[in-house]
RNA sequence: GGAUGGGUUCCCGAGUGGCCAAAGGGAGCGGACUGUAAAUCCGCCGCGUCACCGCUUCGUAGGUUCGAAUCCUACCCCAUCCA
């Protein structure tokens, strides 16, 4: 990837480059030179199929951040009209139909991530923040027929790499689906022709659907604001190969109510020795020489890497203040420490209850089955206020514990209050 | 349409009538070690108040048998080859 970085004109590309972001683009030296010569308008689009968006989806909100900081416009497209839809890019089954209230309020929670990590008040270089429903919603299908769909040849379509795969692996491919790449072709020639929009970026994944865009706009004579681009990111993965980005609870959410700061610096500082440099790069604001400069590290130093891209990392997400607070709690939690003020808590609303049912409440879901926890407690995966537990059985009171709360440490990872009454 | 081989627990992959909840490997989890890392070693790895008990599982539905993942029947799906 970046074994012959070419050299660019435009510090754009120069940052993005010498951060790891850059994958595939439709053009290098087209949009080294439009972005050397001024400001670009550039978007992203995002289909709200989910209440949040996690860190998989943040290399793309950090790359609008580089730009924007480099005087690029962003503009971000919020896909309600789209996820109607569903896009197949990826995907070897079809996405359930999402419907329109469950969609709205997707939107309204993943607007606000926004604006932790892009600016929306400057002048010139302000984000904005679009919704293609707007001008998918009343689209007429006769007239989207006769000005979009004579663009585009079938034959063109099922070659692509998205159609390909789900045609040759003999998947259903619906209607609906197939017609999904034309919608976001026709967001970028909206958003091309309405807002001066020359450049789109995603994920490795949606280059097709973005290179149907480029020609789109190409086709559809929309010269005035010059020809349109795109760039894809890569897929991050972790050291050994897998997908970044998931844990074994599920997606690294960036909404603090579907995963806590603290748990978010955790994903963090458990990242791999040999990841640290490409993570700090893509998701922290530390200049690219600092960034080589902590990363020269070794041994036992790494880890006050780690900790640094947690807090830089959950800063940006969560704010300064939290961030400090996980990596307080982070101290107290893993370094042996008493004060877990600020470590995540659950509250039961129970007197008292046996450490087995305890473990596995789904409030706690420290393990999967009574079984496994069973052979964990005795295996002295479990401590109470530090001390290890080995009995299943033991009847925990509430009374007995000092304001009827308890350190809980179940495993390597999970550091939870515990407050029983309630 | 025809032939042959196959569908096994998260994945790969053994198992061809009882000793099979099902070998082995991977992943995962827990413990030790450590740097909340890696490597290594040990343990766990369907569910259940749970050691030697019960329940559910080996493509689907039936059948034979005291007893089946293993045999029979039909069906579905996959791979390769032929037309």
């Amino acid at each position: 990837m970046t074994d012959h970085a070419p050299t660019y004109a435009s510090a754009a590309l120069r940052e993005l480059s010498a951060r790891g972001f850059l994958e595939q683009l439709s053009d290098g030296p087209a949009i080294d030179a439009a972005m050397a010569g001024g400001p670009t308008t550039f978007y992203i689009g995002y289909d709200p199929t989910a209440a949040s968006l996690h860190v998989g989806n943040l290399v793309c909100i950090m790359a609008m951040r580089r730009l924007q900081r480099l005087g690029h416009r962003p503009i971000v497209v919020m896909g309600s009209g789209t996820a109607r839809i569903g896009d197949p890019s990826g995907k070897s089954e079809m996405r359930k139909m999402l419907d329109a209230a469950a969609i709205d309020a997707n939107v309204a929670r993943i607007r606000q991530v926004f604006a932790r990590f892009l600016d929306f008040d400057t002048p010139g270089t302000a984000a904005v923040v679009l919704d293609n429903y707007a001008w998918l919603g009343g689209l007429g299908y006769l007239e989207f027929l006769r000005e979009v769909g004579v663009h585009f040849t079938v034959n063109r379509m099922i070659a692509t790499k998205t159609y390909r795969d789900r045609l040759e692996a003999e998947e259903p491919l619906s209607f609906i689906e197939f017609n999904y790449q034309l919608l976001q072709a026709y967001d970028y020639w909206r958003l091309h022709r309405e807002h001066g929009c020359t450049l789109q970026l995603g994920g490795s994944d949606q280059w097709g659907n973005m290179i149907a865009g480029v020609e789109l706009v190409r086709r559809m004579g929309g010269a005035d604001h010059g020809p349109a681009h795109c760039v894809t990111f890569p897929l991050l993965t972790t050291a050994d190969g897998r997908k970044m980005g998931k844990t074994e609870k599920g997606a690294v959410w960036l909404d603090a109510a579907m995963c806590s700061p603290f748990d978010y610096y955790q994903f963090w500082i458990g990242c791999h020795d040999g990841d640290v440099r490409k993570l700090m790069a893509i998701y922290t604001d530390l200049p690219v020489d600092e960034i080589n400069a902590l990363c020269a590290a070794e041994g036992a130093a790494l880890r006050d890497v780690k900790s640094r891209l947690a807090f830089e990392a959950t800063a940006l997400c969560h704010g300064a203040e939290a961030a400090a607070a996980a990596r307080d709690a982070a101290v107290q939690a893993f370094g042996g420490g008493d004060d877990w003020s600020a470590v995540p808590q659950v509250t039961l609303p129970v007197a008292s209850i046996r450490l087995i049912d305890l473990v596995v409440d789904p409030a706690v879901a420290a393990f999967p089955s009574k079984r496994q926890a069973r052979e964990r407690i005795e295996g002295g995966a479990v401590k109470l206020d530090g001390e290890p537990c080995r009995e299943p059985d033991r009847e925990l009171v509430a009374a007995s514990f000092p304001d009827r709360t308890l350190r809980l440490q179940a495993g390597k990872k999970l550091r939870l209050r515990v407050v029983l009454g309630g």
